[in-house]
DNA sequence: TCAGATAGGGATAAATTTTTCCCCTATTGT
DNA sequence: ACAATAGGGGAAAAATTTATCCCTATCTGA
């Protein structure tokens, strides 16, 4: 695993955030195990732009993090499920939220950005 | 500037946060900006673990996002404004969303992160 | 005259995150 | 025998983000 080389300082509450939800996946990893997709491969189906290894790590966090559960089946073949602990279940109207100003803001948002990527990163090719 | 080499999809309303919220200092700048600390300075002052120039490269893309604006005083020695836009004010609630969720969780998180950090990184000092 | 404040930027290095590639477990079905 | 499925993880490369260092300019105050 990677050994931090500088510490994180933990001064504020968004400092906090930062690091249990600082991550590219973790966001959509709660929403999806809160919607009831729990178990690893229905996530990448979900997530089908993240590596498995990528989200299996960030799940990893999320639970060291005590956001999420993962409950080993002894079947075979293997299964597993992840839940949402009762504190990760505090953050789903924190992410409603974020989603919803995304949902309302979406037109103006994908402009802007698009705008950003073709000025900034001249060959991104994006839709029109 | 940095090239991006992978274009960022923008399927969801989260991949569209993704673009303009990640980074590592940006919900405290549009936080600090609402507060009233507008130039470049007080702002360096207020997030003094972040050196000045990541706080300008971000800074610009807020604006490039138009979540801010920034106001050029011709004088000398020169003098620098950011303010929020309109678009930018409607991320203050969903801000304020994540404060709070932060704050009234602090002591649980500040716990669960300090607990991995000193499993995953031992040599971490913390706090106790 | 020199230090400090104000604002900014280029080049490069370092840190961190994410991806790629390859490998392992065990069972079921062909 | 072999592929498929379900779940992993290590090592190294690539991508991306942050930090460091050094340089520009002008005015004010000691």
């Amino acid at each position: 695993m990677y050994e931090r080389k500088i510490v994180p300082n933990l001064n504020c509450g968004l400092d906090l955030i930062g690091e249990v939800l600082y991550g590219k996946w973790k966001i959509r990893l709660l929403w999806f195990i809160n919607e009831g997709h729990k178990r690893p491969s229905e996530l990448q189906r979900k997530i089908p732009d993240a590596t498995r290894r990528v989200l299996n790590i960030q799940l990893k966090e999320l639970e060291d993090h005590e956001l999420v559960t993962r409950k080993i089946y002894p079947v075979v073949p293997p299964k597993v499920e992840y839940s949402l602990t009762e504190f990760g279940k505090t953050l789903i109207p924190v992410i409603s939220t974020l989603g919803n100003w995304a949902d309302t803001n979406e037109e103006h948002l994908r402009s802007v950005i698009l705008k950003r990527l073709r000025t900034a990163h001249p060959d991104f090719v994006g839709q029109p």
